[in-house]
DNA sequence: CCAGACGTTGTT
DNA sequence: GTCTGG
DNA sequence: CCAGACGTTGTT
DNA sequence: GTCTGG
């Protein structure tokens, strides 16, 4: 699945990937969780893509509480479109979540071993997403996001049975494109990456936490734990 | 019709 | 075990 | 995703 | 809000 993400590219090359209006200046992020702010890219009502800030986990409209959103983190891709809490994003509020890299877990509760897996040697991509507004009870605003999920491929089999929904990016127009699209013509933009486009690598426990967010997450881990996985 | 739900994932 | 918070 | 908490009462 | 179940 995916529960957590790293983006550590610049800014600039963020915007030049996505092709994005503006440039921006970011740090770059080795520990992007679940209920923390998320970069997504939208287009706007005249198709320019922008990047915005949101919420991770979505919270729907309807919902009495934002705490409801803490759940909704991944969406299946195979069912997103009939689902309740997720149709009316589906419909109109798809989003690209940018990341250079993302965590799977192994080993026992208690002792989990991250595991960090890139694409192409470390290269920007685009995780499927679907976004959301919601109003509190107080009439404050919420943007929220969530991300979508497809089959594991065969590299990441082992660690979980699900990864992230990887666009490629001649598929980022259609996947922002405004207004109704038949769920026919999105649903195969949404499939699992070749196993060789992708490379795992062990990594510190350091990412288990969630308020640490540096380069040091990335470490390579203590040697027993190496040992015990390869 | 009204009432009630609305989601995914991990784990041995 | 299960939920909340980050 | 993982880590960490998880509760009620009386009292001023 | 919108769909499902009764």
């Amino acid at each position: 699945m995916c529960g957590r993400f790293t983006l550590r590219r610049p800014g600039p090359e963020i915007a030049e990937h996505f092709d994005l209006e503006a440039l921006l200046a970011r740090e770059p992020r080795y520990n992007i969780a679940p209920g923390q702010p998320v970069a997504v890219v939208r287009a706007d009502a005249a198709g320019a893509r922008q990047l915005a800030e949101l919420h991770w986990g979505l919270v729907p409209a309807w919902a009495e509480d934002a705490r409801v959103g803490g759940r909704l983190v991944n969406a299946r891709s195979e069912t997103v479109s009939e689902r309740r809490a997720f149709a009316s994003a589906f419909r109109s509020r798809r989003c690209i979540v940018p990341a250079d890299g993302f965590y799977e877990w192994t080993g026992r509760a208690g002792a989990r071993q991250p595991v960090h897996i890139e694409v192409r040697g470390g290269a920007l991509f685009g995780i499927a997403g679907l976004w959301e507004a919601w109003r509190g009870p107080d009439g404050r605003e919420l943007e929220s996001c969530v991300l979508l999920t497809t089959d594991a491929n065969a590299a990441i089999r082992p660690l979980h049975d699900r990864m992230p929904a990887i666009l490629s990016p001649d598929t980022y127009a259609d996947w922002l494109a405004l207004g109704e699209q038949a769920a026919e013509i999105l649903a195969p933009l949404l499939h699992p990456l070749p196993d060789a486009e992708v490379s795992l690598r062990p990594v510190s426990p350091r990412v288990n936490h969630v308020d640490f967010d540096d380069p040091a997450c990335l470490d390579p881990p203590p040697e027993p734990a190496q040992r015990e996985l390869f």
